[in-house]
RNA sequence: GCCCAGAUGUUGGAAUUGGUAGACAAGCUGGCCUUAGAAGCCAGUGCCUUAGUGGCGUGAGGGUUCAAAUCCCUCUCUGGGCACCA
């Protein structure tokens, strides 16, 4: 019997859709849909390797949930993107020499292709691509409404520059603190750049956690991201001065085990304090942490170094005096750019003290019996407090609340919290991105171009690479440089930075909906109707930058008044990676596997099918093709059997099979678990099979629908083929297991003697303890063992197990 | 260093969440059919074995239990993330 041709077949499917629009919505679709499900999946860069089998992995999995949802009756909304703008384009388009906007369109068009081919039910009436002006226009627009909420901010900011390209590097180009492309020590440098405060919902954040149906992993992540500390600010007042230092700690209990203060470089108090001694030695050492690159700046193991600055400070619960010294392993952004020193109870500190010969001191000991033996290392476990005079006896916990008490009674110390969150910088020295709506002028400073201004379009320049200015690109094109200051209308200069691409993705769900409408970026309508996004599915590299940044917008939004929900994604699940000999395929290690031979060969049903019975959606999996022949012969055998079904009566015994099957699948699809999902199609197939029997359609059309959103074109051709007239996605709906039939009435259990393996008997679920032992003695085996000794104990779990305790 | 995930036949993985370990596939072996097979169908396939109605077996070691891949403790390894955050 003739086997079916999957491209033929897929070829016809994926052109009827595309005729009859099943996958796809106008405007009055959209705005009429009753049951709307947005089915949303992370955009790609468009890369011109085009789509790789872990992307066809990612968009099968995200396209199965939403096939599945759709036969359960929703209206699916599924687009898809491109995430266009981007240092890596730009770097690529530097490398072959193409304008990344020459170069940008044809690898859209190659990706379209490909996720045509995958007969995923992308809506190509809403796509978007965040490098055309009418979506950065939009993107600017964002900008400009978190401007006006006071969102935004410019300030100095450290960045590496390389002193011989004479330009500003990512630290991802820093190698060993050498510039990845001249070799030359790469050093920090202050300059202006834009913030968004997303500091400002640090805690709201945080308390969204609560509230949202996400992976688990990805939500420690988060938490972990924004990472919040308790503790309390603490001043310290300098020796023979009017002025104190404030420093953040979350470890108050051990005030009295600070030996010495420590200030970050950059402190504004270390020039204040300095000594004349001891200012030539300070000078050095500021100057020397400046021509450390970032990266090298917070290399964990680099060994300690400082200075003590020719001051000293008071310890406020001791009253003993304190050095105070300089060193860069206390940061400027964190805390208060200061902290009290404990060398006994931090490593960090005490490596330090060690390295300068500070004085180390116990006060927290495991059972609060304090040894005279010097520490040979950071005590940083639970205890009780030691050497801390009055406080001597208390716990941790206990500790920190009377220290804090007896401090803030004499206003030196007040309970904060901290979050390790930055503010996200935005401003980017580069070319290919949106430029920042910003203008200069001499009069008004800043200014924000008006929304009808808006896009300010980026000007297509012939020479983008970064030069020696420091400065964006852009900064060369005097012409559009050159503008007028939309308050004053005097001359003005534009702001050359371009923003984050990570600002075009927070928001591009959103838009989705409305590219629609041309004349604003949300369509008030849609939003209502389709927003907050139903699922969520991407990968988990994503899991703090882009899935924050997003929810900030999302939240600053609902505060301005522009959305009425606070959170962009009900659910979201991380897919799985998938390797290839248990190594991460990319570029660079030179693994790539382009899907377009495999689904020339084999069909893409059989590839879906293949990717999505790896193993657990969630958890990935290794990429061999020798398997694929497995799924690739499931789907000739049920177009066959399919083909061959009569009319007429199913089968009891099948029957309730199937709707085993059916209550099986419809809890794992619910999960991800597609491959169990499939494998219990495939089993049931087998049962359907059986002996060769022919099988009756009656049996074999909720398999075809269950079978549908991992093979789409195939299910079509079978429900066609079944005499129905419109799409399966139509007219299909996921099937619904009977309990009565799809309940097991016989069961082949086990029977354990102590524990061991001996037998096993079929009982039904009404089956009583009494007759189950009564079976187990019948048989041979069993009765032996039994006979060895006197029963002492039976446990009968019905449909389970039987075991009989023997002595 | 910290956090997260994981380790089951030759391979991918399954196990009703404490109840017959290895479902479903791949691979391999043998058979049928075929001019042919990277097609289809059938059978076998965890290891040991004195072949038993036997023993062992889910990274290692210990524990709880009538019963452990599953729960607890200790450790090893692998993948991923964060990293001088006071």
């Amino acid at each position: 019997m003739d086997t079916y041709s999957p491209t033929e077949v897929e070829v016809k499917w994926q052109n009827r859709w595309d005729e009859l629009g099943t996958n796809l919505f106008s405007r009055e679709d959209l705005a009429s849909a009753k049951n709307p499900y947005f089915n949303l999946m992370m955009f790609p860069y468009p890369s011109a390797e085009g789509l790789h089998v872990g992307n066809i992995y990612a968009y099968t999995g995200a396209d199965v949930w939403g096939r599945y949802q759709r036969l359960l009756g929703h209206d699916v909304f599924q687009p898809m993107g491109f995430d266009a703008f981007g240092i890596h384009s730009e770097n690529y388009a530097l490398k072959v020499g193409v304008n990344p906007n020459d170069l940008i369109p044809s690898n859209i068009s190659n990706f379209t292709r490909q996720l045509r081919r995958i007969g995923a039910m992308f809506d190509w009436n809403h796509t978007v691509d965040t490098t055309a002006p009418d979506y950065y226009r939009w993107t600017q627009w964002v900008f400009l409404k978190l401007f006006e909420a006071g969102l935004v901010e410019k300030r100095k900011a450290p960045v590496n520059w390389c002193p011989s390209c004479k330009t500003v590097v990512s630290n991802e180009q820093v190698i060993q603190g050498l510039c990845e492309r001249c070799d030359s020590a790469v050093e920090q440098r202050q300059i202006e750049q834009w913030f968004l405060k997303i500091t400002a919902y640090a805690q709201r954040l945080l308390d969204g956690i609560e509230r949202i149906d996400w992976s688990s992993r990805t939500l420690i992540a988060q938490n972990n991201w924004i990472g919040r500390s308790e503790g309390a600010d603490i001043d310290f007042p300098v020796v023979g001065r009017n002025e104190s230092i404030r420093v953040f700690t979350t470890r108050p209990d051990t005030i009295c085990g600070a030996t010495y203060m420590v200030l970050a470089p950059e402190h504004p108090l270390v020039d204040a304090l300095a000594h004349e001694d001891q200012r030539e030695a300070v000078d050095e050492y500021v100057e020397q942490t400046k021509q450390l690159d970032l990266k090298a700046r917070q290399y964990v193991d680099r060994p300690k170094t400082g200075t003590w600055i020719g001051a000293n400070c008071e310890n406020p619960i001791t009253g003993a005096e304190m050095p105070i010294w300089v060193s860069d392993y206390v940061l400027i952004e964190y805390g208060t750019g200061a902290i009290m020193a404990v060398p006994g109870h931090d490593e960090r500190d005490f490596e330090f003290a060690d390295t300068f010969d500070l004085p180390i001191k116990r006060v927290i000991a495991r059972n609060g019996a304090a040894n005279a033996e010097p520490m040979t290392e950071a005590y940083v476990s639970d205890g009780v407090l030691v050497n801390s005079g009055e406080f001597d006896g208390l716990t941790v916990a206990d500790g920190k609340r009377a220290i804090v008490e007896k401090l803030e009674a004499n206003s030196l110390a007040a309970g904060q919290v901290r979050y390790r969150l930055h503010d996200w910088c935005i401003s980017r020295q580069r070319y290919w991105g949106p430029p920042i709506p910003i203008v200069y002028c001499d009069e008004c400073g800043a200014v924000p171009v008006p929304e009808s201004d808006l896009p300010v379009l980026l000007p297509k320049l012939e020479q983008f690479k970064p030069d020696d200015s420091g400065e964006s690109p852009l900064a060369r094109d005097k012409d559009w440089c050159t503008t007028e200051c939309p308050k004053c209308g005097g001359s003005a200069t534009r702001e050359t930075d371009v923003s984050d691409t990570f600002l075009d993705s927070a928001w591009y769900f959103m838009r989705y909906p409305c590219t629609d409408s041309d004349d604003v970026a949300l369509d008030s309508e849609m939003i209502q109707k389709w927003l907050p996004v139903d699922s969520y599915i991407g990968g988990h590299e994503h899991a703090v930058l882009h899935l924050l940044y997003a929810r900030f917008v999302t939240m600053a939004f609902n505060d301005i008044g522009i959305l009425d929900f606070g959170e962009p994604f009900e659910k979201f699940r991380a897919h799985g990676i998938l390797t290839k000999d248990g190594r991460k395929i990319s570029k660079s290690r030179g693994n790539i596997i382009v899907p377009d031979d495999l689904i020339a060969e084999w069909g893409a049903d059989t590839v879906r099918l293949y990717l999505m019975f790896l193993g657990p959606f969630e958890q990935g999996g290794d990429y061999s093709e020798t398997g694929i022949r497995g799924p690739a012969s499931f789907l000739d055998r049920i177009a066959l059997s399919v083909s061959e079904a009569i009319e007429g009566e199913a089968d009891e015994q099948v029957l309730k099979a199937m709707h085993r099957t059916i209550d099986k699948v419809s809890n794992d699809i619910a999960q991800l678990k597609y491959n169990t999902v499939i494998s219990a199609l495939m089993e049931y197939l087998n049962v359907v099979r059986e002996g060769g029997r022919s099988c009756v359609k009656q049996e074999v059309e909720p398999l075809v629908v269950m079978l549908a959103p991992f093979a789409p074109h195939l299910a079509e051709e079978l429900w066609e083929s079944l005499g129905h007239e419109t799409s399966i996605f139509d007219s299909g709906r996921w099937p619904e297991a009977d309990p009565e039939l799809a309940k097991v009435e016989t069961f082949d259990i086990g029977v354990q003697v102590n524990g061991k393996l001996r037998g096993s008997i079929s009982v039904t679920v009404d089956s009583t303890e009494e007759e189950a032992l009564a079976l187990a003695r019948s048989d041979e085996r069993v009765a032996t063992y039994l006979d060895a000794g006197d029963v002492r104990k039976t446990i009968y779990v019905p449909g389970r197990i039987l075991n009989v305790v023997v002595k």
